[in-house]
DNA sequence: ATTGAATATGAGACTAAATCTCAATTATAA
DNA sequence: TTATAATTGAGATTTAGTCTCATATTCAAT
């Protein structure tokens, strides 16, 4: 399996304009920042820029080099705990797409999306369901679970790949 | 978060009697072995024993802890290679639960679960619904995907964790 | 039985991702 | 200023898992 980590958005998983979300996104995690008596340093505010600037999956690394080239230099360490932050307060979510390490994403709030994973060719589809949304809040209420957070990966193989026949 | 790796089975997701299923589901594991051209040693037959033997989850090393004290020595690497081909035949999946590394399950033919991962404690709850995912079906049919495994993931408190709030 | 080819194994080297350490730096408040 | 807390980066370390390769085993064909 490749992973070219492309990620085709679905209908029902619209994309949001960047103009008005980053700005105030970044407001989110500045004031979250604050909350926890940290600042936001040069580091801090270029590995923000650089994710809210960009869009689809990422590595860790890949935010290193691109800032590596772009604009400053940020440690992987910082890179990594900024990561952190960023997944506490729910502006990013980690994503494990079926190989060694971990991808990352941008989430806008209130937003959410699953993934159709190809394991043939590294597609990733974005869908979202209400439906199946609803469900699994009545599943957890069975349980009495107080869901935080989930994850539905499906794999198998998309369109393009499902054609030729294995 | 604990890692006590305790499971909950929920009414849904019911035990399977090991009579009858352990010695049929090994058969099954010898005739892929033999499809493939591969040997049933007694290595590979010490591991299966060992996973089929047992319930719940596991890591890796636990089956070559297991092995080491109870019965025949076998290597990490053996180990590892074994779980590669009950994966590869279904008789094993591979979870995520959140941690560092993978953990394992059997797998019984055609029984599928899902789980609640409860964050505070480590409980895993397995839960199966079949709505769920007959609209999961749906979608992957929606997007003319062909599905070979997915995995569900609902992270949160559960019922004894939420009781006392964080 | 002997041989040869294919298959399997184990010890330990290796890898990759992520985390940790710690000395040096920077911000902020008193 | 000075003290305190927060932050950073370089590189060491950890961890889970994979890979290598020399040796061993299996099995079918003589
Ligand atoms: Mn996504
Ligand atoms: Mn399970
Ligand atoms: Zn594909
Ligand atoms: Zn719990």
């Amino acid at each position: 399996m490749r992973r070219p980590a492309q990620t085709s958005r679905a209908a029902g998983a619209p994309a949001r304009g960047a103009e008005q979300s980053e700005s105030s996104e970044k407001k989110l995690f500045v004031d979250f920042l604050l909350d926890k008596n940290l600042k936001l340093t040069r580091q801090r505010e270029a590995v923000v820029d650089e994710i809210f600037g960009g869009s689809g999956h990422f590595e860790a690394e890949e935010i290193v080099q691109r800032l590596k080239l772009n604009r400053s230099r940020v440690s992987r360490a910082t890179v990594y705990r900024t990561l952190e932050l960023l997944l506490e307060c729910k502006l990013v979510e980690r994503l494990e797409l079926g190989g060694t390490g971990s991808y990352y994403e941008h989430v806008h709030p209130g937003e959410h999306h699953d993934h159709l994973i190809c394991t043939q060719c590294g597609n990733v589809i974005e869908f979202h369901n209400e439906k199946l949304e609803n469900m699994q809040a009545e599943i957890c209420n069975n349980f009495d679970f107080q869901e935080t957070h989930h994850s539905l990966r499906i794999f198998g193989l998309c369109s393009k790949c499902g054609q030729i026949p294995q």
